[in-house]
DNA sequence: CACACATTAATTGCGCGCAATGTAATACCT
DNA sequence: AGGTATTACATTGCGCGCAATTAATGTGTG
């Protein structure tokens, strides 16, 4: 630290987004092995939980639950179904909206991933309190990325 | 908020990761129209600033100061060599490393990325304080990744 | 009913991240 | 010096993310 880039705003210390960005990679790297176990990647991880709290649920719903869009589902979706984790329906009501549910294999997945959200805490350390702050933090940060709205620039 | 997950440790509304995955995938989206003006992604941004600030770094240092390797380096050094933006020399003493160095067109890059910083800092919004904290937590959240020591448990 | 428009998914293409493996140069060891 | 281990980087393969485009279905309007 106190070396010649003490305010250089490009500088890769002063990064906040950097940080985010080594955090969320870090993380993902953390959950790798644990997934392993239930042969899933992090965002299919992400796309289980969904459908294990909301069965019937659509691709678009789903994308808006998860900030992800149909070009980043549709193949995950698949490779869940090749899984025999997830089935992709057709709603009767409307044939242009897939209908997801979780297989008998996939709602088994559910008690073996109990114990991770445990573990995962235990490999980030930190209080209670800390983690609910970097939550709150990440979500406002989030929100305002999604409506352009600008705090002080560009007045 | 507070519906029947209110305690539900596999529930999205619970998970600090998502939260933290979520908004690096927003904050990488609100980068890109300020990139697109540099034709550069965001991790090439990221290299950029290494090289802008360390010229004739390996790609070894490079992955340690990103955090990447060289799977992920290789490809996108030789595209900005492709753009004319980075030379990718060998080390005279070791004729296994590469010396990295920017062009006169990479050095001229700085300049016009000298107003990204604030211009992201207005579209994330939040006080510096807030900012500070958020950089804080995500480095300590990676700190603790990435060095297996967990907090309590497995004892 | 016909026709413009909107909506839902799927597809294509590209650039990461990263595990796993390969290759060439260097260091080490006796 | 000769053989082994290590190091630095490259390559391959796969799964995201996402912009852009397309296809199919549904809706609304005159």
């Amino acid at each position: 630290m106190s070396t010649k880039n003490a305010a250089n705003p490009l500088a890769l210390e002063n990064q906040v987004c950097f940080s985010l960005y080594s955090a969320t990679n870090a993380m993902i790297r953390a959950y790798r092995p644990l997934l392993d176990e239930l042969s899933l990647t992090y965002p299919q991880y992400l796309v289980m939980m969904v459908l294990w709290q909301e069965p019937g649920i659509s691709v678009k719903t789903l994308g808006e639950k998860l900030h992800l869009d149909s070009g980043t589902l549709t193949p995950l979706l698949k490779r869940l179904e090749t899984k025999e984790l997830v089935s992709r329906g057709r709603s009767e009501l409307d044939e242009r909206v897939r209908v997801l549910h979780v297989t008998d294999a996939g709602r088994q997945l559910h008690q073996q991933a109990l114990s991770i959200p445990e573990q995962m805490r235990c490999k980030v350390g930190g209080t209670l309190e800390e983690l609910a702050q970097l939550k709150q933090l990440c979500d406002h940060a989030f929100a305002m990325l999604n409506s352009g709205e600008a705090t002080s620039c560009e007045m």
